[in-house]
DNA sequence: GGGGGATTCAAACGCCCGTTTCATACAGTT
DNA sequence: AACTGTATGAAACGGGCGTTTGAATCCCCC
């Protein structure tokens, strides 16, 4: 068995870094001091190895601080600031980086993978965040409003991850916004708090419907 | 020439769908009906044909319409609001959805053709963002929290490219927010007005410093 | 109309890949 | 000590890859 968590711990590091078709096996194997035809023999075949280490990165995320809800927080703008601390600790906390890198590569190149991953572990977390907003929101507000919220939210976290490469390239000051994780999260909460006041003062006609 | 051409096209067309290593030289010329030798003859090698792949394609992107900016606009609302519109026709417009994929790899996998993309293309573009929530924001502000709220307004923006394969598959009414690019587009605006409001009312002391 | 560079072509080369094979070593049980 | 199922090992297999070759073909200009 200390086979197989040895082939694991390999191929999660090299198919974060590399991607799936730039990783062989012979690579993996030789990373985690195995044979080559451990692979087969333990996962069947290379794909078999991915999801495998798909699954159990998906699974260590789940193992850490539980989420926050509307019921665990004083009011509705509490809990939607504990849920963007939470949320950002999630994909930039300890032990992230390898899962975000893995789930990057999904968003570029979907496998089958990210079908389960969506409805197991994403969903839950997007419904937490709803339900937060929800309640921020006028009762009379319509759903895609709703998402809408939603989404800018997870947008203005998620950036920091997508863009990374990017943001890090462009030669503007302060070089580095994360190294202030708890200032980031402050930023998003109060972005997000001002745009859900405003909709609270001027609520258009057209964004009633459907509620 | 049209045969270096048909290579081109059918190379970003699979470069973007599959990635760089999942496509073969095999694959590109017999969908530009050519002759496996011509990528090497017209390239020099795979690489070659990548590196001209990508250039073209940042060069298309910038052969659309004008980044709008604080002199072509009333007001700074109404530059943002510009702005936050071009931004959105610039990576989900027709066209687009080619690069952006190409671009959403290179997120994954940085090659030596993201450092010269984002020097000579995306940082123009921040700058023309920076420039317009500069007016917006209250002379005092610092570079830090300029940037935060030009990042935020991108990633509001962006996350429904990086994000789509995820966002596609979560169950969630209504399904298909894209559909209404304008209503997208006027959410966002409205989302950074507040935001930047709230800045010019509650300007805690610490964000004053090294403006 | 023939010479010559530019372009195309079929075929092959060597390499690395994922996978398989089969022999061997290592348990734990009888 | 013999048996059995689990695990590891070295070596090879077929296949697809990027690349190269050298001849054939095209096209334009003198």
């Amino acid at each position: 068995m200390q086979t197989r968590d040895a082939i694991l711990d390999a191929a999660a590091t090299l198919f974060a870094d590399r991607g799936y078709r730039d990783t062989s096996i012979r690579e993996i194997c030789s990373e985690a001091d195995a044979n080559i035809a451990a692979v087969n023999y333990h996962f069947g075949n290379k794909a078999g190895l991915y999801r495998e280490v798909m699954d159990r990165a998906y699974r260590e995320l789940g193992n850490q601080a539980p989420m926050p809800t509307l019921q665990s927080a004083a009011d509705g703008r509490s809990a939607l600031s504990a849920w963007i601390n939470w949320y950002l600790d999630r994909i930039f906390g300890e032990g992230s980086e390898l899962t975000s890198r893995l789930l990057l590569r999904e968003a570029a190149s979907p496998t089958s993978a990210l079908d389960t991953l969506v409805e197991e572990r994403l969903h839950p977390v997007y419904q937490g965040l709803e339900e937060i907003v929800r309640a921020l929101l006028p009762e009379a507000s319509n759903q895609r409003v709703l998402k809408l919220h939603c989404l800018s939210i997870l947008g203005q976290c998620l950036v920091h991850r997508t863009s990374k490469e990017m943001i890090d390239r462009l030669p503007v000051e302060p070089r580095s916004i994360m190294d202030d994780r708890d200032g980031l999260a402050a930023h998003i909460v109060s972005c997000a708090i001002a745009a859900l006041d405003g909709q609270k003062t001027t609520l258009p006609a057209d964004e009633v419907a459907n509620s």
